[in-house]
DNA sequence: GCGAAAACTATACCCGACTAAATTTTAAGT
DNA sequence: ACTTAAAATTTAGTCGGGTATAGTTTTCGC
């Protein structure tokens, strides 16, 4: 796919990689709301304007791997194996990534750092919250392509709401000084809860297509 | 509890409801980002200063009315018949509103303005997202006081997230020129579905009370 | 009616994100 | 080499939300 990494496009990724690596260190040291755009431009060597021209908002610079994120979710759905609901795939890979130390699970002493830093600017939780929903759309989207019964809608909001509910219960608790072994196993059973809500809740819609009046089972 | 208006809480009162309108209205007509505060302060007949006394964000003067929502939801929750379901008690509520064209409901033709500012405003926008998420913290405290099993957090995040599905469907669906008679059905169906997704899912947990891990069945 | 507290006003100011336009540097393709 | 087009820069802003201060009017409790 990248086999031409052009001298051209890689001063690109080097510039931007600049901005980003100088902007989050003075972000890291001094909170998001008490660095300036100047500052992060005069760090990286840069000009204010080439700042914008990488990041069309500051907040995109600290928030600078959500679309490997995006990328991550929508490879997992896509290359889930054939007949698996994308629900378990997903689940599966959560729970991987938390074990892993992977930033998408959150659970890692290192990123108690980026939690405070996010915990400490408005402007950071609204695009945090403006990112979630963003990724929930392009999860309902996904659902609807693979064709799952309910409304892609639907699904990504509880699944996203359930996934949000771990992962911020799990952020606050290391923020709050735990260690990140210690939270670990709790944060995983938290999403095994989770998704075993989300599993039973949708479980007898995506096979029949008829209205069952929901019925518990036992 | 209020048997005392004041003449002096009478004047607030009349105050802050004279800067919320005029700048409402301000904000119908020319979109939330092209009034300027001092505009508001001018139409209402107050100084700038004042508007800030009343309300700290710009958004907040078109939010004016969260409040009582959030109101609306405790005493939904906390009003409930005995034994009812927290779940049930809401499901009832909203679709009640939804019905009677309750600002809560969303579906009513007259709503479509207020949806095309907000939509209209990446402000409005991040401040929505910010009030889903304080009213998704009311009601995980009204879950988890109300002692229902599950850790209220979780509950809540669903419960929004299915809520706010709906409810965005159906606004879009205004926003595009339908009328609120037409919506209405499909909006209550798929209330009806979200629910009863819910219902299915957290049923059977909220009778046991033990610490079960859940077990992975492979 | 009086003193105190609360609400309000006027004014001046800051600040930093973001923009527009014109110019210069740099790499790419031939 | 030489042209061309992208990328970076320079420069010079705007803009409005929000704040700080100090003084004035209004209501309250007595």
């Amino acid at each position: 796919m990248n086999e031409t990494p052009s001298l051209r496009e890689r001063k690109k990724a080097e510039t931007r990689r600049r901005i980003s690596d100088h902007g989050s260190m003075l972000f890291y040291e001094r909170g998001f709301d008490e660095v300036t755009i100047g500052e992060i431009a005069e760090a990286a060597d840069v000009s204010k304007v080439t700042v914008f021209n990488y990041f069309p908002r500051k907040e995109d610079i600290f928030f600078d791997r959500v679309p490997e994120v995006v990328d991550l979710v929508t490879d997992t759905v896509r290359g889930r194996r054939a007949g698996e609901p994308v629900l378990s795939a997903l689940r599966d890979m959560l729970v991987r990534h938390a074990r892993e130390g992977h930033p998408l699970g959150g659970v890692d002493d290192r990123f108690v750092h980026f939690f405070r830093v996010v915990a400490g600017s408005a402007a950071l939780r609204a695009r945090a919250r403006e990112i979630a929903d963003e990724l929930e759309a392009v999860l309902a989207a996904l659902i609807d392509e693979s064709g799952e019964g309910l409304p892609g809608r639907l699904t990504a909001a509880l699944l996203v709401g359930a996934y949000r509910s771990a992962f911020l219960a799990t952020a606050a608790r290391q923020l709050a000084g735990e260690r990140a072994a210690d939270v670990l196993p709790d944060h995983v059973a938290a999403l095994d809860v989770a998704f075993d809500v989300l599993a039973r809740g949708l479980a007898p819609v995506r096979s029949g297509s008829e209205k069952h009046p929901p019925r518990d089972p036992h």
